[in-house]
DNA sequence: TAAAAACATATATTAGATTTATGATTTCTT
DNA sequence: AAGAAATCATAAATCTAATATATGTTTTTA
């Protein structure tokens, strides 16, 4: 393919005019007109339709043009790492993470990675799962960390599984199911501490709730973030759905209880994912295998 | 980023040879060499290191060439997605239709295009006949599929006719007229259940008044919708004109019953029209093959 | 209706990639 | 060990392809 033509093209289609993207590349008007004409002529296809004084996409030139903006991202992507090189800054490792591998694993797998690579940049996003995953495809990140159900993973992606994680339903010692057996119709009948939407668990314990046919909890207080939900649940303000991990050592130290709800049992599945059908950088398969060393080691 | 010189270094990188990349690139050695120099100069790293008569990678080399592998996959990619495109496998056709083909022929075409071509998407816009012509030349619509009489046909348009439909006067057969043969103007004197205003079936039918110097007949009821138009006239509340294909298994199953009127003999033409001097996608190709091939199969 | 804006086309120019010819170094062969 | 073969490097000439300049066409705006 000729990627010179691909490449002006991808700036007609951002910019929706020959002129801007003339302009923004530096070059005159007609050497973009006649690139693309000529594009479109090897391609078989039109990309363009006249629309008044200016040109707009066809259903396929808007098609390309994504796949395009993933190319050139891409090739950002390699000369930030040849940049990298360069400085003397031997690279960089991408990782989106969802909440819950971002604040409990991460940190010792990350610590374990400095201390044997400590010219390598870590950098951590923390997203939810969907965002995670499109960072991953856009190639603005070399890995996802994914802690979920094992339902809507997407194809395209190589998946290391970790291990697999209880969720546990969780109250303050004082409450009175506190290391007590219920049903789940009772425990939804208690005021919940929610995550945010977008939340995996908060999804999962919605979907429990119609699988089940109940109605959902009542939502006590809404948290943007996983610690300040426990705190809240701690002083007594509701219960919560969370992962074992996160919860284990309050639950030791009597902080929290749990509650055994009959029948329900869910796992979080933990994985690592890569793009397929791809060569990755000896850092990443480096630090993956520091994360299947040490799973579980906070 | 030089991506010329990027593809030629991967295959010296993939082939460990100069020479063999040459002879894979089908181009001389020296422009090989001469790329590969130029683009270490441009870089200020070095990716190879002479090896005996040879050349071997840098550890440089070595990850920037995971990193061209994976972009030439990339591209090679995008190249099987244009090529999926051009050769109909992917994509999407647009259809601008009148009320008649959208509701009475078009759902079993698409679903015949379907099952033929499973990825492509079908979206069918249902509008009057000049709506759906100015879509088509705005480029909103891939091809529009129209029923109406053969005047005011727009000249910037090619026309593939299906077939022609008889537009029949039906009456609820209790009707006095039901089955019988009667003049226009005596046919004019009965209460017309009406389609809205911009149906090109009403439009005729009081050009017809027009021609034959009568008065338009009363309207009884007006529909925004065909078939409740028709229910109405089976349940007696006046008489319609309308096309044979929407009524014709109503009347062979006596719960309709037409009117002949006297030397009126109107036919509606159907045809797929597409916008002239212009190469159609092969998907848009296909689906109009379908509809010559199936045109009155309900 | 004239002016401005935006894309298209034709021709000329220029940048840069390739070829051809040849040199330098290493390895293989006997 | 010497000559042949293989491999990469360099230089000059050639050729391809992208761009610039000038101008035309169409559509919108004033």
């Amino acid at each position: 393919m000729n990627i010179h033509a691909l490449r002006l093209f991808y700036y007609v289609a951002e910019t929706g005019s020959v002129t801007k993207a003339a302009a923004k590349l530096r070059i005159s008007q007609p050497a973009v007109t006649s690139q693309i004409k000529k594009f479109e002529k090897d391609l078989g296809l039109p990309l363009f339709t006249p629309s008044g004084r200016g040109v707009s996409l066809t259903p396929f030139g808007m098609e390309l043009a994504k796949q395009a903006g993933n190319f050139f991202t891409y090739e950002e992507q390699i000369d930030e790492f040849i940049e990298d090189y360069r400085q003397g800054r031997i690279g960089k490792i991408r990782i989106a993470a969802t909440y819950l591998p971002a604040n409990f694993l991460i940190p010792s797998w990350a610590a374990r990675f400095k201390a044997r690579y400590d010219q390598i940049e870590v950098v951590i996003t923390t997203t939810n799962s969907r965002q995670a995953f499109e960072q991953l495809n856009r190639h603005e990140a070399d890995v996802a960390i994914y802690g979920g159900g094992l339902e809507g993973r997407p194809e395209n992606m190589d998946w290391v599984e970790l291990f697999e994680d209880e969720l546990w339903f969780v109250v303050s010692p004082s409450h009175p199911f506190a290391n007590r057996s219920v049903t789940l119709a009772e425990m939804m009948k208690e005021p919940f501490i929610m995550r945010e939407e977008g939340s995996s668990t908060r999804e999962r314990l919605f979907s429990l709730c119609r699988t089940y046919d109940l109605k959902p909890p009542q939502v006590a207080l809404q948290f943007n973030g996983l610690n300040e939900a426990i705190r809240s649940v701690m002083a007594g303000y509701g219960a919560n759905f969370v992962s074992s991990l996160v919860v284990r050592e309050y639950v030791e130290r009597g902080l929290l209880a749990r509650v055994w709800v009959e029948d329900i049992h869910l796992t979080n599945n933990l994985a690592i994912c890569t793009r397929s059908n791809e060569q990755q950088p000896a850092i990443v398969q480096q630090f993956i295998e520091i994360c299947k060393q040490y799973p579980t080691e906070v």
